[in-house]
DNA sequence: CGCCAGGCCTGCACGC
DNA sequence: TGCGTGCAGGCCTGGC
């Protein structure tokens, strides 16, 4: 379930095996992710140079000579660098072929991501343009993020999870963050304070980098490599901990449904 | 067999 | 009226 850390990860493994490479090659075995891959992409990429891979939200952005590649993981994605020779497998279903041989493959089971191309200002692509702000700039704010949440009476978690306000934080990390925050996921959001709202950005924030940069470990394995960099070494203070002890104060894990997803929080240590 | 997990878009209903 | 907001449905497969 690839989150904003699992996304970064994936990014920082693919740049150096990508930027300045030539697409030589793409295969499609099977267009039907989310949306179809477009058709066009098999006659339009090959020739073209990859000039950077960038990440928005839980986006990549591979900017090409003319236009860019849109990749989305949707909960089940992985990219891989392989040797183009490698057989593919069930739910490998997007290859682009590198000059020198090398691959990048996308394997997706469920077939919940997305592989889009936009020419001219890929920021500008209906999926982006309304993102919100990148939780890991000084646009996410304490300050900001209480203004912004005056006019929401939604559960804080469902407001954290809104992608068009802050992008990239999953159901995982909004569990941990407000775990972090010691806030509890069904208050609503413009009922916390400015005090608080700072310290849920903070959580949000020191969430994020500690996945990512226990991710980073598995980067110099990225070729070759299982697909799901540093998702496997997650230690979650309440994710998916129903009914165990809370790390920190030994209450037991509450587990509820907040707009058909889980939430689990600490009773104790998350009353208000 | 049925249910659940997950990201996130779309469509719809509601209230100011 | 129009917009912001919130809710529900839908897309899929593997694992229990």
């Amino acid at each position: 379930m690839p989150e904003l850390p699992e996304v970064e990860t994936t990014r920082r493994g693919l740049e150096p095996h990508l930027v300045n490479q030539r697409i030589m090659t793409v295969i499609v075995r099977n267009p039907r992710l989310r949306w179809p891959i477009p058709s066009q992409l098999a006659a339009e990429l090959p020739g073209q140079r990859i000039h950077t891979v960038q990440r928005r939200g839980k986006y990549l952005l591979l900017d090409c000579d003319k236009g860019s590649l849109i990749l989305h993981l949707g909960m089940s994605g992985s990219l891989r660098v392989i040797d183009a020779a490698t057989p593919p497998e069930k739910h490998d279903h997007f290859d682009l072929l590198l000059e020198g041989g090398a691959a990048m493959r996308l394997r997706d089971p469920r077939r919940f991501g997305a592989v889009l191309w936009a020419k001219g200002d890929v920021l500008a692509h209906p999926l982006l343009a309304s993102l919100g702000v990148e939780p890991l700039t000084e646009d996410f704010s304490g300050n900001w993020f209480y203004t912004q949440t005056r006019t929401r009476s939604a559960p804080i978690k469902q407001v954290l999870m809104d992608s068009h306000l802050v992008v990239g934080v999953g159901n995982i990390y909004a569990n941990e963050a407000l775990f972090r925050a010691t806030i509890n996921p069904k208050t609503a959001a413009n009922r916390i304070g400015l005090e608080r709202c700072t310290k849920l950005v903070e959580a949000v924030q020191t969430t994020l980098q500690l996945s990512i940069s226990a991710g980073g470990s598995s980067l110099r394995d990225f070729v070759d490599s299982n697909g799901n960099p540093g998702y496997f070494q997650q230690q979650y203070w309440v994710y998916g901990r129903t009914g165990l002890t809370c790390k920190q104060c030994g209450a037991a894990i509450s587990q509820i449904k907040q707009g058909q997803r889980s939430t689990f929080y600490c009773p104790r240590c998350q009353a208000r």
